[in-house]
Formats: structure tokens, sequence, C-alpha cells
DNA sequence: TTTTTTGCAAACCGTTTGCATAACG
DNA sequence: CGTTATGCAAACGGTTTGCAAAAAA
């Protein structure tokens, strides 16, 4: 979806349009990567200056309530949103802080597993994995190992 | 390893012993669950009422500097507390809150894959992964679908 | 007595709330 | 016009900080 498509479906449900919603609705679909409330906020500044913080995290939660967007958390910091879409993955290496996507596909034997034997559905989209990365482990037990 | 254990690898490690330290670790190796920095406070109290929160997470904190105890995080909410240990991961359900416990084992293949495909070492235990338990998927996909 | 720890109050960050004013439809 | 959204300031929960007073070694 587009941030005019967005705009518009949001319209044809009746929800009542502000600037503000509109261009905290572009910034997210013009957004290459994951965006905190706070990234929103400062991107939307740039047009309208006088836009409040509260608004964006309020206009984030209605999007998100009518499934336009997903939040996702990475860490200890603060929520970052996306449009809405398949759900991928995220693995944030706790040492560099790096953050690479995973393919929802290569996780899916192991949710089947999960639920095979404990009847648990994990929602692998919303919380990061947490560990860490290639460089970083190659760092670490490189120089530091015998 | 036990409370009084503990208590004496610190001093042998020459770490300056409290009474508000000693509670602190015997509240924590005494519990038979997860429990956050709070309610480490609370049960600290009934034994020595004026114990500041703060010394608490001080407390946790030069803990698990040591070694003694690691901290997960199952949600949203506070952090939880646990001796350290061969590390277990969690299932929380996002519905009714429900921690399920994971034996190791399961997980392993699931870090294997991950390993092989991308390179990045998980660390399962320090975050809990999230989804939705049996129960609350029979609810709802029981009830609500036609 | 020196060094470290404690308690307290205040700050922190990310997020949510109450409320009067502004703006959508 | 009625209804809903906004901005602001203030509160939130969990955690961390600075600092002077207290206690461990």
């Amino acid at each position: 979806m587009t941030a005019n498509e967005t705009i518009d479906a949001l319209r044809s449900r009746g929800i009542r349009l502000t600037p503000q919603r509109e261009e905290v609705v572009r910034v997210i679909f013009g957004a290459r990567s994951h965006v905190t409330a706070e990234a929103v906020h400062a991107k939307v500044r740039r047009k309208m200056r006088s836009v409040n913080l509260t608004t964006v995290y309020r206009t984030l939660q209605l999007l998100e309530d009518l499934g336009f967007v997903d939040h996702a958390h990475l860490g200890h910091e603060a929520a970052t949103w996306t449009p809405a879409g398949p759900g991928h993955h995220h693995l944030v290496c706790s040492e560099c802080g790096a953050v690479e996507d995973l393919p929802v596909a290569i996780l899916d034997p192991f949710s089947n597993q999960v639920a095979r034997s404990t009847g648990f559905t994990v929602d692998l989209a919303h919380f990061a994995l947490t560990g860490t990365c290639r460089e970083c482990l190659a760092r670490s037990t490189g120089s530091s190992e015998r």
C-alpha cells in the first residue's frame, strides 16, 4: 500500500483526515526502514512545524488499530513502526546494535515445532530476537580465544 | 548455588557485604520464580523496612556483573531476575500473560538454523518469545470463527 | 579513617493522559 | 453545527543519577 492509497482508505472508512494524519502516513510509507515515533515526529515537523509528539503517537495507534501499520520492539529503546505487511523478523546485535532482517520462511519450521510441542503460537514479528552478529562474534572469539 | 554460597562467594571476592545485599541475595535465591526488582524490594522490606528500591537495583546490577544472577525481559513490563543458571527460555502469551517455560533443547534446532542461514547467534534467554497460548488461541478461533 | 554503599530526591526515557481550544465534516 | 482531533502540560512506569550522610573494612 502507498501513502495515497492509505489516505484514501482512511477517507472511505470515514476516518477524519487532518493534515497531521496525512503527513504521518506519508512519513511512514515513505521511510525506507523502521522509524520510531520520535523519528516520525521529526520528519513530520519538517513540513508542519507545530505538530506534537502526542499527536504522532495517537495517529500511529489509530493506524495500527485500523491495520495500516505495525510496530515492533527491537530492544529496550523506542518501538519502531512500519507499513503493515507480511511481517518480517529482526535480529538485533546486542553488541553493535545492527538490525538484520529475517525472511519469514526461515522461522516457519521453528514456529511449527514450538506449536507442535507446546501448543504455543509464537509471534516473532513483534519482539526482535537479540544475539550477536557474525562480525561481533568473529571479533570476540577471534581475538580473545586461545 | 544457594544464597549462602553466593554470599560466601561475594565475601571471598572482596565485595563489601551489607545487610541489604545479603537480603537481596536471599530473596532472589529463595524465590521460586522470576521476580521483578519491585518484587525483590517488597520482599526485602519485610525484613528490613528502610531499604530503598535504588539499592535493590544497584545490588541486582552488581550481582549480574559478577555472574550470580541474570535478568530477562518478558514483555513491556519490568525485567525479571533469577539466579544465574543454564538459561531457560520463556513463551509469554500476549493475551492472558501466562508465562510458559521452554526446554532449551527445543530451541536448539532453531538457533542452529538461524546461525546457519544468517551467521547470527541468537540469545533466546534474554528476551522472551511472545505469542498466543493454546488456551487463548482455542478461545479466539473456537468462538469467533464461523 | 578511608573507601564504598546507602537513602533520598530528582532526573531519565518512552509513552499516555486530562483538558481546554481548534478544526474536520 | 456537533463531534472529534489537536497541543500543551502534566503524569506515567521502570530505571538511573547526583549527592550528602552512613556504614563497611
